[in-house]
DNA sequence: CTGTTAGCGCGTTCAT
DNA sequence: ATGAACGCGCTAACAG
């Protein structure tokens, strides 16, 4: 690059020691407030800031982070990296990006090349077969995304509370035939737990379930909306708004319009192909903000990892 | 962060000066084979790396590359990052993701902390009012994407050959009425080029056109479909799968199924809502590959900024 | 309060 | 072909 200015430079048109410069650019005590003043001009004038690369040399931290997304195209995770952003930049963060693909090997490989850079923190959307073997090296420095593993910090969805909300919701609509399509249970979080709250609706209102667990793609809910319909179901609740975008598709093509449709997941697409849609919003942006608010306090020590969950909210 | 081992600890562990191991790690030549071959093998053996920060203050480099997409749930967008990713991490670049919200001034904001943090290089998806002004400082060390400006590195689609491709597949099934749906000629690719491409296309043939240009979003599409169909329309085509994507729900929801859709764009979403859509790929994950390629060989001097163009291929 | 000195890990002369 | 010495821009330890 061109001739950049250092805080050599600054030191000698400010008049003061390179320290002196330090301290003022590190907000350091023990600096005179007309020092200060005086080097803080300079600076501001020159539109100096400090190298990088220099300064990790010296401070072990190149703050640097990674958010490790299972797609770029997944809606959800989206609405939280776009709140997770502007946190990291202002805390003077770099945020670089990498893709899972829901793959348990795509992970083991980025994280080794994030170990390998010295990275100083990783935000991981979880996703069924990440193990915490897989990630035991990190757990210092790793935010876990959407599902929660022992001894990580977290930040997930309230499941419970999401589904809990909308089948209330729907029951106080009146409905008492609500279907249900979801995710098989290996996935725990947007699969089992779901599910169980769910079931636990049910039997609290003594309802009777009808469900079916096929995946999470579109074509999923597509495919398995029929198979849990009865002549009596008035409400349809889907675990993921994926599953509703398929739902809905069916729907519309059968021209069925007496079925009231739920999912969790707030996402712009869903209430725009389907306007008559209850959701729950899971919080997707505040869990990117507090994921990333976690992760730089954990690299900095002022916490410890811990588990946290977002409340759920209608939408 | 811990005991990291340094090329010095590699030159005493294999017996050799501190500059060998450099000269090994950087593969340049004046090493005996035999002793390139020890050093190698400790390195391996210990899983060395050189540290990028200390590199990256002596090359002046610290191999960061920024992307900055519009919004990160552009479906278009991502076809295009997705590909882009792996070409950098192939050639050892950090890409760090910003959202310009397609907002001018987020643009300049964040390409002056780029400016300050010594970026390499950057890859804009660029939109209607990001001027050359804007761009100005940065000739040398940016790829424009989707869009082009004199002087700068541009990856672009080929906005007419994706219009004309998919004309005269609608025209091939005999479809002698197309409508247009696109977008304000204030947007000079996908605005004004693929209208115009439209308009051309039909005086060659001796088609009437019937077109609206209302705006980007979906909502437009679902908007204004109505206005432009006549009794005799049996096509319309969109500028942007987006744009078909409302158009879809209308038609969906009007029932109208005697009307071939098209558009530019081939994204999953897009086929899943609506199979029957005839679409050209305007290359997204070949742009991707291409501007992440283009910027590489730019900031290492291998290569001018010149303009490339994507060539669109019926999905 | 402030300036001076000594490295951090690496690439780069310059001798050998 | 190889090693010793120097310096990149910065922070930390030590003097004054």
């Amino acid at each position: 690059m061109q001739n950049r200015l250092t805080i050599k430079d600054i030191a000698r048109l400010s008049g003061v020691g390179k320290s002196t410069v330090s301290r003022v650019l590190n907000n350091e005590s023990g600096v005179s407030e007309r020092t200060r003043e005086r080097v803080e001009a300079v600076v501001n004038q020159h539109g100096f800031s400090p190298s990088r690369s220099a300064r990790a040399m010296r401070g072990q931290s190149d703050k640097v982070v990674a958010i490790i997304v299972s797609r770029l195209d997944s809606l959800s995770e989206n609405l939280a990296v776009q709140t997770m952003l502007p946190t990291f930049y202002e805390q003077g963060y770099d945020p670089i990006m990498m893709e899972s693909q829901f793959s348990p090997d795509l992970v083991e490989e980025h994280l080794h090349m994030l170990r390998r850079r010295n990275i100083d923190g990783v935000v991981l959307f979880g996703f069924t077969g990440v193990t915490e073997k897989l990630l035991s090296s990190w757990r210092a420095s790793l935010v876990l995304l959407a599902r929660d593993a022992k001894g990580f910090a977290s930040v997930c969805y309230d499941d419970e509370g999401a589904i809990n909300l909308l089948m209330q919701n729907l029951y106080d609509q009146g409905h008492r035939h609500i279907s249900f399509i979801g995710v098989p249970h290996s996935d725990i979080t947007t699969g089992k737990r779901r599910h169980e709250a769910y079931l636990a609706f049910c039997e609290r209102h003594q309802l009777t379930p009808n469900f079916i667990l096929p995946g999470l793609a579109m074509k999923h809910g597509y495919d398995n909306v029929a198979s849990v319909l009865t002549p009596d179901t008035s409400a349809l609740l889907c675990a993921t708004d994926t599953l509703a975008l398929g739902a809905s598709k069916y729907l519309q093509e059968q021209r069925i319009d007496n079925l009231q449709l739920a999912s969790v997941g707030n996402t712009p697409l869903m209430k725009f192909l389907h306007p008559e849609i209850v959701t729950v919003d899971p919080g997707y942006a505040e869990a990117g903000r507090q994921a990333a608010a976690q992760l730089i306090d954990q690299v900095n020590g002022r916490t410890d990892p811990r588990q946290i969950v977002i409340p759920a909210h209608l939408a």
